[in-house]
DNA sequence: GCCGTTTTCGGCCCGACTGTTTTCAGTCG
């Protein structure tokens, strides 16, 4: 998988370095599309072209947005660890280059300015020379303009990562109940890749109709927790906001009424599909925008007085002859080519029975069993398993296997004394770095539920820890694999096993894989999960909750699911009591 | 550079805002 990683990090170069240079821009287009392509790809590619390079090449060109130039570009990376193309570039644009590109506020021609009029080649020799009369004397870069570049530079420096979704959603809640109370606000809801429920998000996007927008521009820009406005139009205002010591760009988009439901679609994103929408509806004489999709091809018809064919969102999909396409779905990732797939139901938070991965004051958690059987009956669960940690988790306060017998009968003489819920004696056992596990067998065997995961030895190269992740999965006394990879966003990468052989294995024997839904894991990642679910595999939604609020964790874990195209059913957690149990005990 | 039940050539999404300009280029999403 360091291939597909590497290769997309190329085409990505190659893209900015045709920017900088001014190519044409369906061929920068062209590469950026490939880029993203082998991002999200679950295959290996060097698996995908493990192969004569004239079928590779057949191969890769049938993936749509890889032709033959690029598929070429593709094939000569794997055959010689480098791209000709991109190493004639490396030698025509100075590294540091690139790094003025990132920066918000600066785009190629003034990257290209700043280097080529004045020699700057990075981001600290940009700072350096930020008060310099030279800098001041390039076309379009005035007092304004610099400043703005300045407070970019310091914003960047302060926040380099997107912030978690488990983050962004209550900073993004919070705004919206703060502008549907502004007096005359008709409808307001979050958009962008927070709507989309993305794992992580870049900058938050608010959608507000109302009968007074001034009113909601004030409250907007003036809100406590904004640093800093950016830009405050008619339509459009940005600011940066501080929570909590996260900081996070946020939009606000101002739009009549009459074209809400095209505004929040197109907000909503992602572009990729938007473009695709758009592409569709010209091929149709139709013209897709923000104010509504509209008969005829001509510039601006929401200029004109005719009245759209469609502005909500299904009504826009209906008019385009497409089905409706939930938001987690708008990714372009096939979702417009494979009609069918689209319109399978997805998963809600309402279909879960039962939380199967906790964890209480026995290991690490802040709970009592009750309280946590408490928590989970609140939640209207008809089971929940409790999976504190096994020995080797020291720092944990993992228990040895006398402490696991004692906890297994508290456990037991607990769900003897409580209505309404099952309680599962389970444990969260280490998968230790050679693939066995921190218990015996004959121990593994006294549990309802065996929850096995990865902690330790997570920088493992992948072959290592893919043969580690199969002797766990073909164990018959395991029944989850629990944070398969054991990457936390932003922080650690975790493991890169070879995906596909564990999810093959799974059906095999009938290893059930878990979405770990606390936002900084969400592992299985979309993009594994889509492919775990091609294979048939069955999944598990837990929050791995130490505490009470943290069973909520499951909305993260819904949305991600959603993303991946998950139906109920494929979702352990949906099944009733008695399906749940009498699959736990199939492997007793 | 990619793509094609109208096409193998000629298309390729669309609009808002800012700052720098005297009518618009650059950037963003």
């Amino acid at each position: 998988m360091q291939a597909n990683k590497e290769l997309a990090r190329i085409f990505g170069q190659i893209a900015a370095a045709l920017e900088l240079l001014e190519a044409n821009r369906f061929r920068i287009n062209a590469h950026t599309r490939v880029a993203r392509i082998l991002k999200d790809m679950t295959e290996d590619i060097a698996q995908v072209v493990a192969e004569e390079p004239s079928t590779a090449i057949k191969r890769l060109t049938k993936m749509p947005g890889i032709g033959k130039a690029t598929a070429e570009k593709i094939v000569e990376f794997l055959e010689h660890g480098t791209v000709t193309e991109h190493q004639e570039l490396l030698q025509q644009v100075p590294s540091g280059v690139f790094d003025l590109l990132e920066i918000p506020g600066i785009g190629p021609k003034a990257a290209q300015a700043m280097w080529k009029e004045l020699g700057i080649t990075g981001v600290a020799e940009l700072k350096d020379r930020l008060d310099s009369p030279e800098l001041q004397a390039l076309p379009r870069m005035g007092k304004k303009t610099i400043e703005n570049i300045r407070q970019a530079i310091a914003f960047s420096e302060q926040t380099q990562n997107r912030i978690p979704l488990g983050l962004a959603l209550p900073m993004a809640e919070q705004m919206v109940d703060a502008l549907r109370q502004v007096p005359g606000v008709v409808k307001a809801e979050y958009a962008g890749s927070l709507r989309r429920g993305r794992e992580t998000i870049g900058d938050l996007d608010f959608l507000v109709a109302a009968d007074d927008p001034e009113a909601v521009r004030q409250r907007f820009t003036t809100d406590p927790a904004v640093t800093q406005v950016l830009a405050r139009g008619d339509t459009k205002c940005s600011v940066r906001l501080s929570i909590f010591n996260v900081a996070i760009q946020a939009d606000l988009r101002l739009v009549p009424e009459a074209s809400y439901g095209a505004a929040l679609m197109y907000f909503t994103g992602s572009k990729e599909h938007n473009v695709r929408l758009r592409e569709i509806a010209i091929k149709q004489n139709k013209r897709l925008n923000e104010y509504g999709l509209f008969a005829g091809t001509e510039e601006r018809p929401q200029d004109r007085q005719s009245s759209p064919l469609a502005v909500e969102e299904a009504a826009i999909y209906e008019s385009l002859g497409l089905p409706f396409i939930e938001p987690e779905r708008r990714e372009d990732r096939g979702e417009l080519d494979k009609l069918d797939e689209a319109t399978s139901p997805l998963i809600q938070l309402s279909d879960i029975r039962s939380e199967l991965h906790s964890h209480t004051t026995a290991s690490d958690g802040k709970l009592s069993i009750e309280e946590m059987a408490q928590a989970a009956k609140e939640r209207g669960y008809h089971s929940l398993a409790i999976t504190d940690h096994s020995q080797s988790q020291v720092i944990a306060n993992g228990l040895a296997p006398d402490r696991l017998r004692r906890h297994i009968e508290a456990i037991r003489e607990a769900d003897q004394r409580l209505d309404g819920i099952t309680l599962l004696a389970g444990s969260e056992v280490d998968i230790l770095i050679d693939g066995r596990l921190d218990y015996d067998d004959d121990l593994l065997a006294e549990l309802d539920i065996v929850v096995a995961s990865p902690h330790a030895s997570l920088r493992q190269d992948p072959t290592t820890a893919t043969q580690r992740l199969l002797a766990a999965i073909r164990h018959p006394l395991v029944h989850i694999i629990g944070h398969p990879t054991g990457r936390i966003i932003n922080r650690r990468e975790g493991l890169s096993p070879d995906m596909n052989a564990l999810f093959e294995a799974a059906v095999e024997h009938d290893t059930v894989l878990e979405l770990n839904a606390n936002w900084n894991r969400l592992d299985l990642r979309d993009t594994h999960l889509r492919a775990a679910l091609d294979k048939g595999c069955k999944i598990a939604i837990n929050t791995d909750a130490h505490r009470d609020a943290q069973l909520d964790f499951m909305t993260y874990g819904i949305l991600t699911a959603r993303r991946a195209g998950m139906p109920p059913e494929a979702c352990i957690n949906t099944w009733a009591a008695e399906k749940l149990h009498s699959w736990l005990r199939s492997k007793r």
